[in-house]
RNA sequence: GCGGAUGUGGUGAAAUUGGUAUACACGCCAGACUUAGGAUCUGGUGCUUUACGGCGUGGAGGUUCGAGUCCUCUCAUCCGCACCA
């Protein structure tokens, strides 16, 4: 990999080069986690999680792409078991309102999928309390329990509440058997499905035999429990207005349940806008203003509060697998969960360990676990789980930027961080629109919370190169579709391959390979070494643009055009291919005419500009002609090329061209008109003209209509 | 279902942001030089028509002197989210 990197002429500081598995590396991020832990940004619990059963541990919810791993494309499992979570949610606000700073600087593909992903919603949350027969059928276990809702304005249509299958009443009611059996098998069974799975078997739900009390009306609602109710959000329950919620109109429907509209509109389920029926107080007013003044009334009855809502997850970062840092805890009898002291760091991972592919190798090491609690001193067990390995992706530019001669010291310098960072221009692929960068922006954010540098925003600019495709498939090693890019520099060389690749589409467009026209790009490079014979001066000439013939002039003004362009393509568009063809253009032009200072003069110009795309032959020939070992100066663009004598102005008749004609740029608009009106005469014929158009340098319009 | 993107020659793609549609390159055709060419060079190459011309940026409308570009509708393909109450 690396020599490949080396072969294509990629640059690197290879000085600051390392590796996120370096116990060097490690001892930082596990400083950082015991920093987060002690913030309460990282805490322990043991909830439902993602289990790949192919790769032998959890995965985050950003990690599981319709049900299935993300690596290895195994379907997830549900598995109740502990696991440590990085509360990024606590920062789901920021990492929304500063997308706002990334706007024209990110591809708003990717800055949508994030602000889909982190999922904000704003409703009203309030407590449905049980009947006192229902508390009763509970023994007492429960009062009361939190719904959520973003539909305040539809409180008056509720005519059911439905809890998810994991909610905590719904097992009370499993585990004290106070269902018929049929009910409470079919119940676990679904416990045991994933979203996914629960989505393509359709609605499903069971009456809870209990009843809450309606906060506003008083009447009392049956409780259900229904499949499609996430245990993951807003606390695990809804209420139900199947009359203006397409989810509840379903599940109403198909259960018979009652159905109340309180909005006037439409076909049912409506949910568009209207005006407010059956609502007490509120009847004829809009929905959409009463949204806020309901929420109102159950804060001033206390009966609930305005809040806010989130889809994003908390970041579960264990995972049972060797590689990735060791989380930096340990498990003591007395004390409980510890964590290490920070003098012990880093908790390096065993070397003399067995892959067997069957369980975590951490766990099955014969003696790596045992340890003595850095708090009593007591023997102890060592944590086994290990962080996931997008916790070293999200701090890596962090440790670039810090030098070398400090990486024992330090983590991250906090002075050099803030002079490199943020990342002026990031590029990367589209698939990690909502995993490494969404980790990296909430990573940077903590360990700027935590004092490590000031950084907001850890990549400015980002550019989603396209995938490259073979045969429609995605390239990778495990489809075997792969190109060798050695076969083809072997063949053409370093340069052509990047020229090649450049050439054939903008970066940010997928690619699907084909090779024939690497020919193409060959050809280019051979013709301008060829044209070396042509320079005769060692540096850029000044050129008396009076004693050109047209042929130079037009080789100048192309030449030119390429430089120009250079600005926009290396700074903003990365549209080479663009590049590329104008240096095509210009060198056509130069070989189609021979002044040898326009020659010395544009072989220097497109060397320059091809150096970050051949760099190889661009710094040989620079040198070899120019003497030039530093390609990174500024030539200025002489605007004076671009004056003409002549200027071409297109004459079109009713928007169709039609011919053109020549005039000097000092041309009045009158001078213009009569010579388009003589060389247009044909089409003038027996027509009166209404309208005369002038496009400066552009054009001529005569728009005319049959004469009476 | 919701959201986003993209549709231009035989192919990869351009178009100064409302002003000559198809630059540049691949491919193809013809020619030149060659013992030979998978090397190099020259010319041609959107469709249609004998020609003048007509048509042409997925499709249908619209705005405009003028639309690949702006607006409305529509079709197709791709991507993301997917019961988030």
């Amino acid at each position: 990999m690396r020599q490949e990197l080396n072969t294509l002429g990629f640059s690197f500081s290879k000085t600051r080069e390392f590796a996120t598995c370096d116990p060097l590396y490690t001892k930082w991020e596990q400083e950082f986690i015991i920093k987060m832990f002690e913030q309460k940004l990282l805490y322990r619990e043991s909830t439902t999680v993602n289990w790949c059963q192919e790769c032998h541990t959890v995965l985050a919810n950003e990690q599981v792409e319709e049900g299935c791993c993300w690596r290895c494309s195994n379907e997830v499992q549900l598995k109740e078991m502990p696991g440590y979570y990085l509360d990024i949610i606590k920062y789901a606000d920021e990492l929304l309102v500063d997308l706002e700073q990334l706007e024209d600087k990110w591809p708003s593909q990717v800055l949508t999928m994030q602000k889909n992903w982190i999922g904000k919603s704003q409703g009203l949350e309030f407590e449905f309390e049980l009947t006192q027969e229902s508390k009763d059928k509970l023994g007492g276990n429960f009062d009361k329990y939190t719904v959520f809702t973003t539909r305040p304005d539809t409180i008056y249509g509720v005519t059911y509440s439905a809890l998810a299958p994991e909610h905590p009443i719904t097992k009370y009611l499993l585990k004290h058997e106070l269902l018929d059996t049929q009910t409470i098998e079919r119940i676990v069974d679904i416990s045991n499905m994933t979203e996914v799975e629960r989505a393509k078997e359709g609605k499903e739900g069971y009456d809870l035999g209990i009843e809450v009390i309606h906060p506003l009306t008083g009447e009392n609602i049956p409780v259900w429990t229904a499949n499609f109710v996430l245990a993951s959000y807003g606390g695990g329950a809804v209420m139900s207005v199947p009359a203006h919620d397409v989810r509840d109109f379903e599940f109403a429907t198909q259960y018979n349940l009652p159905i109340k509209q309180v909005i006037s509109g439409g076909e049912l389920p409506y949910t568009d806008e209207g005006l407010l029926e059956n609502s007490d107080i509120f009847t004829n007013e809009k929905n959409t203003q009463v949204k806020a003044s309901i929420i109102e009334l159950f804060e001033e009855k206390k009966l609930g509060r305005g809040t806010t809502n989130f889809k994003l997850r908390n970041w579960g970062v264990s995972r049972q697998r060797y590689w990735g840092a060791p989380i930096p805890f340990v498990h003591c009898k007395s004390c409980g969960l510890v964590a290490e002291k920070i003098e012990n760091l880093p908790i390096a991972l065993p070397e003399n360990v067995e892959i067997t592919g069957e369980g975590n190798p951490l766990e099955n090491h014969p003696t790596w676990k045992n340890c003595s609690c850095p708090e009593c001193g007591a023997d102890a067990i060592r944590e086994t789980d290990t962080l996931d390995t997008f916790v070293q992706s999200s701090w890596y530019q962090l440790r670039y930027a810090t030098n070398p001669k400090k990486w024992n010291e330090e983590g991250i310098n906090k002075e050099e961080a803030n002079y490199w960072l943020g990342v002026d221009q990031y590029i990367g692929g589209i698939e990690h629109a909502i995993l490494h960068l969404l980790y990296a922006r909430f990573f940077t954010k903590v360990l700027r919370d935590l004092g490590y540098c000031d950084i907001d925003e850890p990549f400015e600019r980002l550019l989603t190169q396209g995938m490259v495709l073979k045969d429609g498939a995605k390239m990778s090693k495990s489809k075997g579709n792969t190109v060798d890019p050695d076969k083809l520099i072997a063949q053409y060389g370093a340069d052509t391959a990047r020229l090649f690749v450049l050439f054939a589409a903008p970066p940010q467009k997928e690619l699907e390979w084909n090779d024939s026209a690497v020919e193409g790009a060959f050809r280019f490079l051979k013709k301008l070494y060829d044209r070396k014979d042509k320079v005769s001066h060692r540096t850029l000439p000044s050129i008396d643009q009076n004693s050109l013939d047209g042929k130079a002039k037009e080789a100048r003004v192309k030449v030119y055009d390429a430089l120009k362009k250079s600005t926009d393509v290396y700074t903003k568009t990365f549209a080479f291919n663009t590049l590329i063809a104008a240096c095509m253009e210009a060198l056509n032009a130069l070989d189609k005419q021979d002044d040898k200072a326009v020659w010395s003069e544009g072989l220097y110009i497109i060397l320059h500009l091809l150096e970050p795309i051949a760099p190889h032959l661009a710094t040989e020939l620079s040198q070899e002609l120019f003497d030039r070992t530093n390609l990174q100066e500024i030539i200025t663009v002489k605007e004076e090329v671009f004056v003409q004598d002549s200027i071409t102005l297109i004459v079109t008749i009713n928007g169709k061209k039609r011919t053109q004609i020549e005039v000097l740029p000092t041309a009045s608009k009158e001078e213009i008109l009569l010579m388009a009106k003589d060389v247009g005469a044909k089409w003038l014929e027996g027509m009166s003209i209404i309208k005369e158009i002038v496009v400066p340098n552009k054009l001529v319009n005569l728009v005319v209509k049959p004469s009476a």
